[in-house]
DNA sequence: GTGGTCTAGACCACA
DNA sequence: GTGGTCTAGACCACT
């Protein structure tokens, strides 16, 4: 079952939160097509949001393409759009990041100094590419 | 240079993405004790948005106690609470995570698909913390 | 000026009717880049529908690409992906169209049956194309 | 035989668009006095909705009193309440139409447009009227 | 004062 | 009982 999280403090919208993590579950291949998203009523419920709310996120997850509202059964998640890299290496990469955050967190470092490195190290990349 | 970056996409406010960078800035030691931020006038330039906008930015973080502003003069970095790790360790971890993000870039993901897997392994890391 | 226009009798949704009247002006050419749609609480007034469902309809032609909205200033129309038909071919149509109308209504049709009658035909030549 | 068809995309309740058919048929004489509608089940197949769906547009044909429901034997359109125009001017009208609208679809214009011109066309008329 | 988001609660179309 | 729409009214971010 897919489950959704709010972080309150980030600033971003919980609407545009509920999309993001929809999309990043069907791209890192947890969410696959056929399946059923939780039923809005179960979301607001669990994240503690208003129903309105949840469905503002399935319709633009709708227009997006990615899922289809059946009234009556459900939201279903469509035809993903081809997997962006073999399971094999996708495990791999997850383990080595997995121990990095081991080491982080051995460091001392909290998830708010975490996802700074992160952050900084994704933009310095990115500055990089450009130069 | 300090330099700020807006993603226009995130649907974080423009304000709290200053604030957020300058925190973040001074918790990896980017920005230390007696540095000036940019002044208002050249962030709005850059990264175009309204100066009444950075002016918001830095009197949040003025509130914070994080930085001073000196009429005339600048925005200044206060007295940093310390560095919560050592500058060896600091650049071990980084240069960790240069080298899984080049591996991550290697196979072809693209920084969505990077984000996306990192969010899920702290959010993964996080639940394990609390079984 | 752009005018909109709601039948509530259509069974289409008010939102809705208010999208493909924005799509149908810029493809027809009433609508042009950098022009601004009228505001939010006006055509709520106009209509007299909710503020919200005119907000509703304009954040759909914002994610479709049609238009931006830029707080404070109003929702601006995008640049249009070109038109279909020279201005003299689309004069001539719609000068064909309404003799064909004036005789419609002279014959003693009223607005439903002309109605009726373009759309029968109109599926009558998709039919035709399909066979 | 009369043949319904679903516009999924045009916001309009598939009961609705159901009720809306027979109505125009009616009026255009494509559906007489005495005619059979097409079975509930047979609609749902080909149009494929919920039985449920049709069954509902035929209750409501039913309600308006254009046609009559017989257990077990199907739903039949009743008296039809005089033709507005005379068949030969209807047709006169039709060809007209089928003229304008092969020189619509040659000079370039989609369904889409083709049914903008339409209606702006039909308002603009209706706007004269008025004034 | 503009658009953007959220809440609360109602009603409808659909399976 | 499911998703979809509308209303009413509040608060926020941006210009």
């Amino acid at each position: 079952m897919f489950v959704f999280r709010i972080d309150s403090h980030s600033g971003v919208p919980p609407y545009l939160q509920l999309v993001q993590q929809v999309r990043q579950g069907v791209l890192l291949g947890f969410l696959k097509e056929g399946d059923r998203l939780p039923l809005i009523r179960e979301v607001a419920e669990t994240v503690a949001i208003n129903p309105n709310t949840v469905a503002k996120a399935y319709r633009q997850l709708e227009q997006e393409g990615l899922v289809t509202g059946r009234p009556g059964q459900g939201t279903f998640v469509n035809e993903t759009p081809a997997a962006p890299v073999s399971p094999a290496t996708y495990t791999s990469l997850q383990r080595g990041l997995e121990t990095w955050l081991g080491r982080a967190r051995a460091a001392g470092l909290d998830e708010q100094a975490i996802s700074a490195l992160f952050t900084a190290a994704l933009n310095q990349a990115r500055n990089e590419n450009i130069a």
